[in-house]
DNA sequence: TCAATTCCGAGTAAGTTCGTAGGAATTGAC
DNA sequence: GTCAATTCCTACGAACTTACTCGGAATTGA
């Protein structure tokens, strides 16, 4: 039942890009400095922001990466699902792989009530917090000008 | 964000047990018949969940297994926690290991919060549910007597 | 021109998952 | 007392995933 770091360096490097919204391309070197992680490892992960249309980047010196949305358009599922793959507790739930929602015996169906519903309640949080949320969390903590 | 097959099949057999408790112990192979899982590899899972002390075994000619409680007091996060660990998202979250609370920078506070708040969501589900509540539903199903 | 930076593909060590294998110990039924 | 059924225990292992590292090509602003 655990994230893994793809997607909690992900979370905290689009984080780190929302609190410095409008200040223009941030370096992965920054973010990656910032937030204590393995530069190259991040890249690997920006690399699939990008292609997922959340993050645009500049090549070259004074380059780096900005987030394509603002913060407020960014829910954090968003990014899980880029970084970890579906949000789901079983893979049979997943309806983008067709495998569900039978899984050959009816039985299961009681079983799939309880997965589905541990499903729902794991996205509706990751799904209704975006970015400027956390954003916000942060300047009331005070804490933003340090980070 | 998945459970692994201890978890899914851990559920399975204590649900199985569940739909059939106060009929005297049910030997492994019955349930690994009837949830089509490995027997060797349930084996394993029951071993966790006898030295937890949710189920007790006989051994010998019609031994077997049992719920060491009524259905309606066994959680289905006690099942997941004895088989998958802490329900958590985030290691630096599980007080057990002492990790947490703090993880070194204040920024991570918040999403310290975040991830805190699936951690709940994801507790609130599974310590809700109990293995009567899952029964009950079998039963309303009417497939039970199939199982 | 050059330093900074993204982009890209490959490799890899350690850990986890999902089992399998084999046999010892226990028990009820006959 | 024997035997079949069953739990109990330890060990092994193959495949997969995770969390990186490495090296270098391409791009860009100063």
């Amino acid at each position: 039942m655990r994230i893994s770091t793809r997607g909690e360096y992900g979370v905290r490097a689009m984080f780190d890009l929302a609190l410095h919204h409008g200040q223009g391309p941030i370096s992965l070197k920054t973010i990656a400095e910032r937030q204590i992680v393995s530069e190259h490892y991040l890249e690997q992960l920006m690399a699939s922001l990008r292609k997922a249309g959340l993050v645009t980047s500049k090549r070259g010196a004074q380059g780096g990466y900005e987030l394509a949305y603002p913060p407020a358009e960014i829910r954090i599922g968003d990014i899980i699902r880029v970084l970890e793959g579906p949000i789901t507790p079983l893979d049979c739930l997943d309806v983008s792989t067709g495998t569900g929602p039978y899984c050959g015996h009816p039985e299961q169906c009681v079983l799939r009530g309880l997965w589905k519903s541990l499903q729902d309640s794991m996205e509706q949080v990751l799904d209704n917090t975006t970015l400027e949320d956390l954003r916000q969390d942060a300047l009331r903590l005070k804490v933003a000008e340090d980070i």
